[in-house]
DNA sequence: ACCTGTTTACGATCTT
DNA sequence: AAGATCGTAAACAGGT
């Protein structure tokens, strides 16, 4: 792996793949959302292996954008002049890596087909009635004893908690900053941080907040269709295609190869992405780096240390198959 | 012409 | 070994 300078890889090839290139990038300024050519000048700017070949890797980009569900497409508004259209990333896409390697993803994000979907709104419905069942059990257990139970962490859902104090794991201070600090140790630091729910609704409500319902959730039912002008644009002119890579508009899950333990127990639902968050988060884990602004912490303090994220484990959002 | 975006194909590498 | 992921090349279409 090779070392960072200061603030670069010097001419070395980073050890990202262009996923997490352009999820840097997409992360790095305030409206989580950019051009094409904004990507390519955020990874040239901080890159210098990538001020070669540009032809190459730019074509490899393109595809990885547009082959990739975790990236989504806004068309530019016509108050928004340029080319080309804005590339953000998907609400559920952030749990993407794992093994504190950003060359490698734990799973791809991949939109669900409507069969898959069904199948998995069985599977939420059993996961609500078991839910219900322990409840009553534990209401039950409560009124026998005449005592306060402790209220299950599951049922103890705060909702603002992980808003404020949480960056994306894609934030540029998230992945560069906390980099190498701790050789050996510090890309498991990362991966807890990667590998947890994160509140990214938050970026999208304000790339897209048209697409939001009152819990900050992709509202499946948002507007859709708005006749008139050409048929494919959502009312608030997202092209449906571009918000449901390829299939109806339905929210996108990222699928594990395999079920992990804890989506076997049933949450196969996925939890909105604040809930999420919280499920999986330890109170230790919340604030995983230190106090320093998100865009821009590259260049102002690469090499301040932050605080590294506590082990804690990890729900996987969604089981299929 | 050039840029952007989509798609297909293939080989390399990694994980299970 | 099989499957998943990644990187790369290339063809093509549409827009500016």
């Amino acid at each position: 792996m090779p070392r960072p300078g200061r603030n670069t890889y010097s001419d070395q090839k980073p050890p990202y793949s262009y996923i997490s290139l352009t999820a840097m990038a997409i992360q790095s300024c305030p409206e989580k959302m950019l051009p094409l050519s904004e990507i390519y000048k955020f990874i040239m700017d901080r890159f210098p292996y990538y001020r070669e070949n540009t032809q190459r890797w730019q074509n490899s980009l393109r595809h990885n954008l547009s082959f990739n569900d975790c990236f989504i497409k806004i068309p530019r508004r016509p108050d928004q002049p340029g080319k080309g259209s804005f590339w953000a990333l998907h609400p559920s896409c952030g749990d993407m890596f794992e093994n504190g390697s950003f060359l490698r993803r734990r799973k791809r994000f991949k939109i669900l087909m409507a069969a898959e979907r069904l199948a998995q709104s069985k599977q939420a419905e059993a996961a609500h009635y078991l839910q219900q069942q322990a409840k009553l059990r534990l209401s039950a257990l409560q009124a026998a004893a005449g005592t306060h139970l402790p209220q299950m962490a599951t049922y103890n859902l705060g909702v603002s908690q992980s808003q404020s104090t949480f960056k994306h794991p894609f934030a540029i201070e998230n992945i560069i900053a906390r980099e190498y600090k701790v050789p050996g140790s510090l890309a498991f630091s990362t991966m807890q941080s990667m590998s947890a729910g994160y509140p990214l609704h938050n970026q999208l409500t304000t790339a897209w907040p048209h697409m939001y319902n009152t819990c900050g959730v992709l509202d499946p039912a948002a507007p859709i269709s708005m006749g008139g002008g050409g048929g494919e644009y959502s009312a608030y002119g997202v092209p449906i295609k571009s918000l449901c890579h390829g299939g109806p508009s339905l929210p996108a899950i990222p699928m594990p190869i395999k079920p992990t333990p804890t989506s076997m127990v049933g949450f196969s639902a996925l939890p909105p992405p604040h809930i999420h968050a919280f499920l999986s988060h330890s109170p230790q884990s919340l604030s995983p780096t230190s106090p320093q602004t998100a865009a821009g912490s590259l260049q102002s303090s690469p090499s301040t240390p932050s605080g590294s994220l506590t082990n804690s484990s990890t729900m996987q959002p969604v089981a299929v198959h």
